[in-house]
DNA sequence: TAGTGGTCTAGACCACTTC
DNA sequence: AAGTGGTCTAGACCACTAA
């Protein structure tokens, strides 16, 4: 017996996945049965059922009772966790923006500022503030405050430098990788200090839009707090069932 | 035996549901061990397993081997565009609010509802208009306008009566099935026109949430647009890589 | 050490679809 | 009638947590 350092049906579904993606079992045909599975990897049907679970959950299958199991997509992740489609798709920005650092400084977490980062108070932190606009746009789409953990604090020297999102930046950096981000979405006015920064009157209505980056150990090493002006941004959501 | 009309799991992930959401099982207490309500229901574990499955997909719960199941929240969090699966809890699951219907009327698209709707100028829609209140609470969550398309009018005379999403309501009286849903959020400020039913000044930030339900032959047959005056309701959404 | 949830097996019956 | 996925049972062993 092989040592296995992850459940089986994860293995099986990684496996899937890889043909999926290299294109062995195609987009619109069919997905071979449970039984043909359970004697292919020599596991019960059960063991099966939640590795397909599993391509579910990722939209990759449909099933059907009577009729079998349909591929409908190949967007996944692999094996090896590099792939941050799923996660950049949820974030929504487009790619081609990019956040101009406008300060950067160590942080304690007052009673406030510990409630919107979900953190205990009197925790560091360092703050990186800036506005994130889009190529060819005069106005920015938002105020971003970034909020990462003090041993990350050499993130502030490098974003700006590529259009990408800061976690990325942080992945690449030191190695962190994302396993979990929170959104939360509410309305508020334009604060008076970041009035002049995004160009509109103070107490304008505005989208923000707090995530929470969750790494290794359940860590959150990355709490950014945007806020959207009226009419810059718009969050979008889709939803099906097949 | 009796006759089941829905699976066993889904039976008693109704039930725990009642309990979670009745106080019975408050936020932050223990939920009964699998063994504990294995031997109540008497049923296996595997279908208490699902059962509680069904509801941690809804964000209610969280677990850990060794230590238990914890109850987090009484309402679903928001949603996250990943999962099949988690679109059926969702419709099926909806948060327990009641709509009181102010005014419904036939309207004609123009330029800009249609722009709003997704459909085209001139289409025919009934327009209910109402507040969304969460039971106990004195000020309303949100103003309401849900478009439907002209044969389900009769649906005005329904919603209102049960504290259940509209759609719910046709998907009953007309056999409709919702196949996707999407969402919009982006921030406005209220309207003069609804300033005094959510109780608040004309011009407050407010999050808007407009959501398009598809049913059968890719047809839209319901929009609403929710006006959530600021501080009364944030969307949560959440995306797992485990 | 006792108890928890996580994983896995080896069966079974069902409603449904296709032939 | 045969085969599919959906549901369900009755066991088992594991890693982890708390006392």
């Amino acid at each position: 017996m092989t040592q296995r350092s992850q459940p089986l049906y994860q293995e099986i579904a990684d496996e899937l996945l890889d043909e999926i993606r290299s294109g062995k079992l195609p987009v619109g045909t069919m997905m071979p049965t449970e039984m043909e599975l359970c004697e292919r990897f020599g596991v019960s049907r059960h063991t099966i059922r939640e590795a397909i679970r599993q391509l579910g959950e990722l939209g990759l299958l449909t099933r059907q009772a009577g009729l079998g199991t349909i591929v409908k997509a190949t967007e996944a992740r692999g094996t090896y966790p590099q792939s941050n489609e799923s996660l950049d798709a949820l974030l929504r920005y487009p790619p081609e923006t990019a956040l101009e650092v406008r300060s950067s400084e160590p942080v304690t977490a007052t009673l406030e500022l510990a409630k919107t980062l979900g953190s205990k108070v009197g925790t560091e932190w360092i703050k990186i503030s800036g506005v994130r606009s889009v190529q060819g746009q005069d106005k920015p789409i938002c105020w971003t405050d970034v909020y990462v953990i003090p041993e990350y604090a050499r993130v502030a020297e490098e974003i700006g430098k590529e259009p990408v999102p800061v976690y990325r930046v942080v992945e690449s950096l030191f190695g962190e990788q994302v396993t979990e981000v929170k959104l939360d979405l509410f309305a508020d006015g334009v604060p008076e200090s970041m009035a002049e920064a995004v160009q509109v009157a103070a107490g304008t209505p505005a989208l923000v839009v707090v995530r929470r980056y969750t790494g290794h150990k359940k860590r959150v090493f990355e709490v950014s707090v945007s806020v959207h002006p009226q009419d810059r941004f718009t969050y979008s959501a889709e939803l099906r069932r097949d």
